[in-house]
DNA sequence: GAGATATTAGGACGGATGTCCGAATTAATT
DNA sequence: AATTAATTCGGACATCCGTCCTAATATCTC
């Protein structure tokens, strides 16, 4: 009767589990048990906590490169994109704040662990160089971007986002906070 | 022939174990390994694992105040307080990543534990408003500043600096990347 | 030096975790 | 309908973890 679906239940139930507690505060029976399934069913899709914690990765990469390459189709000066960015990462911030502890926790994860690190940095790689692509390439910018190269910059960006929003989420009344993502357009006035 | 000495070896073996390993692979015996001392020890000095964990936060934390203050007392304008902060960054991330990552992993932890939310929530807090009345504060900056408060600014420099280090620590070849913290200065361009 | 206190040492405990295995059940194939 | 393959289930396993307890040793006080 499940089929298919019972691979993608556990799927979403990790997802779940993880984006709540953290990885290092879930354990299988946990996710099993959101899931509705028996222990030993993870192993026979996912073959280890590895492969299964893996694909709850690739899952949450999906999302981010999609979402935010959606966001920065929007707008047409530098400007207005960045503006759509920012907001974008707002909303997320303020109504699926899981989606973001998810990418905190496994960035983390990625330090230390060296079969989750090429998959975290080339996230990281391929969102930098959608904000290069999209916001800093074609428009004619202010002089102050000469003396940096586009490369640097979107990473900058990149980082100030992120780095602003393990504030937010670090503190429980952040909405004063969410104010500081504003302040990255102060490069673009 | 110990004595005092005794908890403060825990106390650096742990600081070691845990920005080597990461919080989450770090077990209680594998610090009182490190410090060449018995299990039951940690527990004598420190209570519990939580209690231990608080030490070392609170070592990572006046270890931070203390540099960063240090680091903003250099310059004289803005642009260039700015620019010596940025040195001691990228200083950091080259000679010292252990600090870095201890910073992520814990405010990763702080996450999800109450306990010890309050702790990284401040240490934030502290140096965000030390960048705004060292670097935002006195001088005349530019017009640009007028759109944004201070404090806003501030939690923003502060999260670029972050999220654009810990691209470089994903990255083993993060040289390129140590670039991009470069860029956090063209607001003040 | 004797007694009290503080520290060190070693081991045991209950519980949790990832993994694996064999049987039962269901679905697919011929 | 019979045989084979795929899936589901329940439980066992070895191991590791934080914590606790008791005895031995060192340190200090008078």
């Amino acid at each position: 009767m499940e089929g298919k679906n019972q691979s993608q239940r556990i799927l979403n139930a990790a997802y779940k589990c993880i984006s709540t507690k953290g990885y290092a505060n879930v354990s299988l029976r946990d996710i099993a048990e959101e899931a509705g399934v028996v222990l030993s069913q993870l192993h026979y899709y996912f073959g280890s906590k590895e492969g299964l914690f893996t694909e709850v990765i690739k899952m949450m990469i999906d999302k981010y490169l999609k979402e935010i390459n959606e966001a920065l189709s929007m707008g047409e000066t530098a400007k207005d994109k960045m503006l759509y960015l920012v907001n974008f990462f707002k909303d997320l911030l303020k109504n699926n704040p899981g989606l973001f502890k998810l990418l905190y926790d496994f960035t983390g994860l990625a330090m230390w662990s060296s079969s989750f690190n090429s998959l975290l940095k080339d996230l990281f790689n391929d969102l930098s160089k959608m904000i290069e692509e999209k916001i800093l390439s074609n428009s004619a910018l202010g002089e102050n971007f000469r003396n940096y190269s586009p490369r640097a910059v979107a990473r900058m960006i990149l980082g100030a986002m992120f780095g602003t929003g393990i504030q937010v989420i670090l503190d429980s009344n952040g909405n004063e906070i969410l104010d500081a993502l504003n302040a990255i357009q102060i490069i673009f006035e």
